[in-house]
DNA sequence: CAGGAGTTTTAGGCATGGCTAAATATGGCA
DNA sequence: TGCCATATTTAGCCATGCCTAAAACTCCTG
């Protein structure tokens, strides 16, 4: 396989399946701040919490990830270096998928996390280029740049704001039934809203992130 | 996996694997017309004998290929219709790898075996639409279109042709080296040049392929 | 502080797609 | 026509990543 595939930001090969559990483990925390355990990983990637287990394994033999026995899984600095190189491919593909080919937001999840680990270092940087090196995806999530870095917004959950005018920040890309009922809301990044009024369940509430327009003064 | 993805012309999904085999059994025979062995296919995918025999096997029972014991490889109908599809997936990419990321032609193909296996039909069509549906790639091999029907121009291989003026149809991708010969040579698809007088080694002047003038009276 | 529900890990398999080494078939040449 | 070099297939193995079932551990509750 050529050079700078499977990699991201440099290291040993790793296999698609091991970036997915890597990026997963990232994304678990990367808004909320639970622990994160086998099991969880394994309801997120839609395996058995053995499979979870045993790749886990693999991850911390090469450094990758922490894991007490029984206890929360937690990326090591180099884990999280590849992780971070992951999340900067899966959000420059969405971006892409959006602008340049015309997908619906609702749609670009998928394909962007099969192409993902297929496209090479040099595709990603010639997209980042193409695109105008964008800082956020269609759903409002950073885009670290190439050495890895990204700023969170400060946000909080819809379900958990104060009542009150808010600003869209972010709208979680993982159901896509949730993204096309927040399309029709007209709830996009951006988009300014009542956190105390919005036509959204409790749980596709839980997908979008807001900024009260009190913490901007 | 999403529907669409691994297939390309429908039909029960196929690994990356058997796809990659069904386009090199379609590309062997493309533009030459010599007999497929295991053998051969073994050493264009660099893989050993047994292992090709082994995939022709399944392919055989998934109705996909045609092999007398000991004999050639061929595709069946359906077969081709599979193959064609990969290989219009590949064709599409290389040219927006040119066309959009400012790759060279000889910096595609790699890159472009690995897509081919992962992007969706949704993707595929789509960038057929963004390039303005190309009739063929960088190289000169034409793009079938999606019911799988493609015209192969009449051309003779460059170190079989006569001599005197001619046109450059097609060179082949199998070899970056080559094509960045004929690219110092300036020998592009639609350049034209003497066909006794160029300055291509044997082997390279083997991946080129030229239409005599005569032939266009 | 003991029991048990629930979670996590271990044990043992299955499928895919590669490999090497050994057996078997082919085909050209003496 | 027989034989040997070469090509092809078979046999047996390895690694990855998933599975189910069973064992081991945690931790909450009574």
């Amino acid at each position: 396989m050529s050079p700078g595939v499977a990699g991201g930001t440099g290291g040993a090969e790793l296999s698609a399946s091991g970036q997915t559990y890597l990026k997963t483990v990232y994304g678990l925390g990367e808004w909320d701040t639970e622990a994160v355990t086998t099991g969880a990983l394994a309801a997120k990637l839609g395996v058995s919490p053995a499979s979870a287990t045993a790749m886990v394994r693999k991850l911390v033999e090469r450094g990758l990830l922490d894991h007490p026995p029984y206890g929360a899984v937690s990326l090591t600095s180099t884990g999280r270096a590849r992780a971070l190189g992951v999340v900067r491919r899966h959000r420059l593909l969405e971006t892409f998928l959006v602008r340049e080919l015309g997908y619906g937001w609702d749609q670009v999840h998928e394909e962007a996390a099969r192409l993902e680990h297929t496209v090479s270092d040099l595709f990603v940087e010639r997209l980042d280029r193409l695109l105008g090196h964008p800082a956020a995806d269609p759903h409002g999530d950073p885009i670290p740049d190439a050495a890895g870095h990204l700023r969170l917004p400060a946000a909080v959950r819809l379900d958990r704001a104060p009542a009150g005018p808010a600003v869209v920040v972010r709208v979680s890309d993982a159901n896509a039934e949730t993204l096309r009922a927040c399309s029709a809301a007209g709830l996009l990044p951006g988009a300014t809203l009542d956190a105390g009024a919005h036509p959204l369940t409790a749980a596709q509430s839980a997908a979008v992130w807001v900024e009260p327009q009190e913490t901007l003064r």
